[in-house]
DNA sequence: TTTAAATAAACGTATATACATTAAATACTT
DNA sequence: AAGTATTTAATGTATATACGTTTATTTAAA
């Protein structure tokens, strides 16, 4: 659907200020696909995006500064994040011997598995994706994307 | 900066699982990239849309149902940002006779102010876009965004 | 008409977010 | 070494968000 149709605006003051909207916009909308992905395994955007980032260091552990660097959302709160993730055994946190102002964050055998559990799930997502691009247009993107954050 | 460095990820499933994190990466960086921008002037990201589409209107006023239809963000609430609103005489409410169950919103000559005023600044984030892609770069990105939500 | 369904907006509430502050540990500086 | 500055994580807190429920009003059906 065009962005036009979505938020029922006729026109734009140029084409910068409409892909500004939309890129916002699609954010908020994959933002949303996300919660409902996710919801049926109790994690939200956030705290699924800590336990990817855990994955990948698997079995190592890192720090919650560490996390932070790698987050799509630097605003987020990671402490509380891992926090939620502890309580529900998803990952495992301890002070860091070597720098005790550190934590040492590390995911369990029970995320790992919840992970696998979602992964067909959340390849849906990819695939609304795959479907409508063509791998051109989604390298193009994203050259795109980052010029704009420079 | 690439997305890569951005959040320290060297290697992605495929282009396509990389376009994903890109466009929720570079919404979350624009989103809070406004919310700097807004701040000196008391108003969120999702309040000054309520007031821009409210411009766009003006002079007339439009319902909360019609409002959410226009916003960025369907999941906000939208009768609670017009309270907010209302609280800064920014925005005026009644009821409208015609159907006594939906609200008139419609912007104050205060809310005109504001927007005229927040202008030069806001320009500034359109701006970052626009020197850093062609118009034609615009546009591809817009047709893709476009598809993505298809 | 009387009742049932649908719609618009507001509200309740648990959780999340933004952002400043604090506390603890480590790294500098002289 | 002592004192200062910096770094790391946690916390306090006001506001925002997600989403289900409620209330008022209008529309549709029996």
């Amino acid at each position: 659907m065009k962005l036009e149709d979505e938020i029922k605006q006729k026109k734009f003051k140029n084409e910068y200020q409409k892909l500004l909207l939309n890129v916002i916009f699609t954010g908020n909308w994959l933002n949303s696909q996300s919660i409902k992905a996710f919801k049926p395994y109790g994690v939200s955007p956030q705290q699924y995006n800590v336990l990817r980032i855990l994955k990948g260091q698997h079995p190592n552990a890192i720090s919650v500064n560490q996390i932070v660097e790698r987050m799509l959302d630097k605003n987020s709160n990671a402490s509380r994040l891992v926090d939620k993730l502890v309580l529900k055994n998803l990952v495992k946190r301890e002070t860091c011997e070597a720098d005790r102002r550190q934590m040492d964050v590390a995911i369990t055998e029970k995320g790992l598995k919840l992970l696998v559990d979602m992964e067909s799930n959340i390849d849906h997502v990819d695939q609304i994706i795959s479907n409508s691009l063509t791998k051109k247009e989604a390298e193009q993107l994203n050259i795109i994307l980052d010029k704009i954050r420079e």
